[in-house]
DNA sequence: GCCAACGTTGGC
DNA sequence: GCCAACGTTGGC
C-alpha cells in the first residue's frame, strides 16, 4: 500500500552528533540513536517510512539552523544502545527482548547552499503552524507539513549570488 | 549563563 | 491518580 510521502525534522545538537558527521558516516548513513522521548518514539516506530525526507536541523547553535537534507533509508529497530552498559542513553529498564526505544537510519541528501535558520523561518508567514516555532516545543523528532518542508528546501538551495 | 517549558519520578 | 520536585531541552 503506497503511502504518501512524509516529512520530518531532525534535532541535533551538533557537539553530540554534526551534519558534518553525518556526511563522514559510511555512505553518508547513520542511525538515529538515543532517542529517549515516548512521542518520539512512537513516531519513529509507528510513523516514519522509508524514503521520507528530513531536515536536518543543528539545536544549540546561534543561531540554531536546517543544514540540509536526508532520507529515511531504515524503518524503525531497536536502538540497542538503550542496553549498553555506560552509554550515555543507557536504559536499565530495556534488554534485547523488550527494546523500548527504536531508531532508524538516515542517509544524507543535499546540504544547502545557505543554511535555513531559526530567526529566518520566524519571521516567514508561510511556516505560521510549523511545530518548531511553537513556543516550548522541544520534540526532537517532529513532523513537517510537505508546504513547509517545501519552502524552507527552496530556501536553502538558492542559487548562491 | 539564565530561565521557561516540558517530561518524568515518586510520595502520598 | 494527583501533584510537587526535579532534570533536561533549547532558545535567547
Amino acid at each position: 500500500m503506497a503511502k504518501k510521502k512524509q516529512y520530518w525534522l531532525f534535532k541535533s545538537d551538533p557537539d553530540d552528533f554534526s551534519w558534518q558527521d553525518l556526511l563522514e558516516s559510511p555512505d553518508q548513513t547513520a542511525c538515529w540513536d538515543g532517542v529517549r522521548n515516548y512521542q518520539a518514539r512512537n513516531l519513529i516506530r509507528d510513523e516514519m517510512k522509508e524514503g521520507d525526507r528530513v531536515l536536518f536541523y543543528h539545536s544549540q547553535l546561534k543561531p540554531p539552523v536546517v543544514m540540509g537534507t536526508a532520507v529515511i533509508v531504515k524503518e524503525s529497530y531497536p536502538d540497542d544502545t538503550a542496553w549498553e552498559e555506560g552509554n550515555k542513553h543507557f536504559d536499565k529498564r530495556a534488554s534485547e527482548e523488550n527494546p523500548i526505544w527504536q531508531m532508524v537510519d538516515i542517509q544524507a541528501e543535499k546540504e544547502f547552499n545557505f543554511p535555513v535558520s531559526l530567526p529566518e523561518m520566524r519571521e516567514t508567514d508561510a511556516l505560521e503552524g510549523m511545530m518548531l516555532l511553537k513556543r516550548g516545543s522541544r520534540l526532537s523528532v517532529q513532523p513537517v507539513d510537505a508546504k513547509h518542508f517545501q519552502w524552507i528546501v527552496k530556501r536553502g538551495n538558492r542559487k548562491k549570488a
